[in-house]
DNA sequence: TCAAAAACTCAACAAGTGTTGAGATAGTAT
DNA sequence: ATACTATCTCAACACTTGTTGAGTTTTTGA
């Protein structure tokens, strides 16, 4: 059945697999469209244009729409890594620690904050996008929080972050101007506090 | 041209504007669609399903899509009436409180609960949704805020909005497990001594 | 009774969606 | 050269969407 001859190596022949460019070209253009329009807004014919590409092309590469949604929240990207560490350590700082780190991760370049962007504009409509952002909140971030605080460590560190993804999302998703136009280090000065009573059950706080 | 006589009441024939029981039965299908759907995965053949009616009676109830969804918005519901005098007084159950009239109004009845998870769910892509969730952030609680704290008070307030609003979303709507399988007391525990600190900046933290 | 008007249904349109398959083009091995 | 294969385009399918207009039923006021 199966042809047996040369099963050594370079058993294929023909045009090797591109350069990948393309690929990447149409991976970032979706990245940017899901962050920006969201699951439902954004189709394939759109991408495929800001890529430059036939509509097929993006069907070829990535085999659905939900694939290529999969694929541009799969980019694991330096930000999400950051944020796995955080959580360490229960001293005075952690609160504004963790405040800094997050609203650096959506400020930061597009190669980071889009996918957290997608995910999080996706969470609302797409099944996938939401599993993916319990995934985020659960095992990524709340195992790295297991050191911290007792038996509620869990449901401190899950109250801090979507605490803090409230605020993203209404600085930078809705855009509420009073949260967009003030600029990062005022909202750690009021926000550290409060996360650090979230995260730390002290009865105490300490001053200055 | 147009007949004269009895010129003072009952002006129009022909059957009288119905009972509205189709109308509020429509209105309340879309409510609970909008809420539990979204904007996006709600359609009018859906919503005409659920009311038990066509879906150009939907149309001629109310004139399009977003119409409706406008329409399931603009129930006032006592819900945000509540949540208008809540900021008022800057005490030291002022986060208590705060965290305690939001979480009621995201868990209680459905006419006054779905309104605000069909906005929510909205903000993200009905750009109508968008612009009311920031009247409800801005006009609606902001006003009722600026007795309490400083120049900083509407940024504060809008902080304390985002962060309840991320909770509830991570709640009610993400589903996060470990957020949705706490009650209410317990989060209120947690979250009211940190919402307190982001309200009124106060520099120490009263024990017990 | 009778006609007007509201309440309601049926069938379809135009546009947009994700998705598919056939085929053209071009690079790469033998 | 030539077979083979990856890249890419064209055209269409099958379906869903919001929306519309014509027609039918039911209630109401004169």
């Amino acid at each position: 059945m199966t042809p047996r001859e040369k099963p050594t190596l370079t058993a294929r022949r023909g045009r090797r697999p591109g350069s990948g460019s393309t690929r990447q070209t149409v991976l970032d253009a979706a990245r940017t469209r899901f962050a920006s329009n969201g699951f439902a807004a954004t189709t394939m014919r759109l991408v495929a244009a800001d890529a430059g590409v036939d509509v097929s092309m993006v069907m070829q590469f990535f085999r659905s729409k939900d694939e290529l949604f999969a694929a541009v929240m799969s980019i694991p990207g330096s930000a999400l890594e950051r944020l796995n560490t955080v959580f360490e350590g229960a001293d005075d700082q952690l609160g504004e620690r963790v405040v800094r780190a997050f609203l650096q991760a959506w400020d930061g370049a597009p190669e980071e904050s889009e996918p957290l962007m997608a995910m999080l504009r996706g969470a609302i409509v797409n099944q996938l996008a939401r599993h993916q952002f319990r995934d985020f909140i659960e095992s990524r971030l709340l195992t790295g929080s297991s050191q911290l605080l007792g038996p509620e460590a869990g449901l401190r560190a899950g109250l801090a972050l979507s605490m803090l993804v409230g605020l993203v999302t209404g600085r930078q998703i809705i855009g509420v101007p009073i949260l967009a136009a003030a600029d990062r280090e005022t909202l750690v000065a009021i926000v550290a506090p409060a996360i650090q009573h979230v995260l730390v059950p002290t009865h105490q706080f300490i001053r200055k």
